[in-house]
RNA sequence: GGCUCUGUAGCUCAGUUGGUAGAGCGUCCGACUGAAAAUCGGAAGGUCACCGGAUCGACGCCGGUCGGAGCCA
């Protein structure tokens, strides 16, 4: 189950699962949201509390230090290896979240090339020095069809795909799997919402979620520390930049709106792309009974 | 009431000595295969407050009107 944030995919996928175990199907959660692998980071991330869970099985919530990096190969492995374990108890595996390259790692047959910390420390170095500039232009001599599609200016994709041709001896795009093609068979339902309608939501959440205590969840985080990752957190960054006297609250709380709003079209588009997906407007009242129809009539029960 | 500053894209502002305008953010669209709530690309959008004057030509010079800010009475 897709969609942006603020959708209500959380809300919706409970509800499915109820209605699918009462049909006899017990049926279990496994999340795809990055930043709610995090423990600790719960106001921030809209992440569901034990008791609203309705006691579904949830699955890759609060298994990461706030100190870790997420990493999508990992995420991969745990969320496929979740999903083989669901299905192994006889039961059915809901994915949902709003990480789209999450959500893909696992839906699509992707293979990610391995990593080196030393080849990636060296190429991050290097970007910092002199820049993406040179990047590319070692790209586009050893991998020009990658490096005219990731572009001059993108140092994080520049870096990676340098480091994964270093690794591989092969061309960075060559090789991966289609992203067409279905790891396991699924149907899959996206909630989609009026761009206006979700930018109010939007902003009311973020409002919610200072009023029930974020900079405090922040402020108790920062003794042990946010890594890299989860100190970019929207909402989390504007928290610490809060704390630490750079901005006021009403700032705090517009700049992590803006950026919601921004993270929210980028999900949309990512997910526009996904091919047989069947979207729902998300203000529908009987929304779960068109989920279980499509479900119902897309879902191969030989296959199931 | 007097003096000074000020009015340029939705917002904050740049615009050398006059040749019909730019940035950042926002908005819209897109890319995305080991940090992805990351990282990047593109587009739309302005009768340069208004009126008049000098000039071949004004956002820019001169005069006035209206709206802001500050200082002095």
């Amino acid at each position: 189950m897709i969609g942006a944030t603020g959708t209500g995919k959380s809300d919706l996928s409970l509800d499915l699962a109820e209605r699918l175990a009462a049909q006899g199907v017990p049926t279990e959660i496994v999340n795809a949201d990055a930043m709610q692998l995090y423990r600790g980071m719960d106001i921030g991330t809209a992440k569901l509390s034990t008791s609203e869970r309705r006691g579904v099985p949830h699955h890759l919530l609060d298994v990461l230090d706030p100190r870790d990096e997420a990493s999508v190969a990992a995420y991969q492995r745990d969320a496929r290896a979740a999903i083989e374990d669901i299905r192994a108890r006889g039961a059915q595996p809901i994915l949902v979240g709003g990480s789209g390259l999450y959500v893909s790692a696992v839906l699509y047959d992707y293979d990610f090339p391995g990593t080196d910390a030393a080849i990636r420390g060296r190429l991050e170095a290097e970007l910092d020095e002199r820049g993406p500039g040179m990047l590319h232009r070692r790209l586009l001599e050893i991998d020009p069809e990658s490096a005219r599609e990731i572009g001059a200016s993108n140092g994080r994709r520049l870096v990676r795909a340098l480091e994964v041709i270093e690794l591989t001896g092969r061309p960075f795009r060559t090789g991966q799997p289609g992203s067409e093609s279905l790891w396991r068979p699924a149907v899959t339902i996206g909630l989609e919402l009026d761009r206006s309608l979700l930018v109010e939501r939007l902003d009311r959440r973020v409002e919610r979620m200072w009023a029930a205590g974020l900079i405090d969840e922040v402020a108790a985080l920062r003794p042990t520390g946010l890594g890299v990752t989860a100190a970019r957190a929207i909402g989390y960054a504007q928290a610490l930049a809060q704390l630490d006297g750079e901005v006021d609250a009403g700032t705090a709380i517009a700049d992590a709106a803006a950026l919601t709003r921004r993270y929210a079209r980028r999900q949309v588009s990512w997910f526009r792309r996904y091919p047989d997906t069947h979207w729902i407007d998300a203000l529908v009242p009987d929304r779960v009974e068109v989920a279980l129809d499509r479900i119902r009539s897309a879902a191969s029960p030989a296959a199931g």
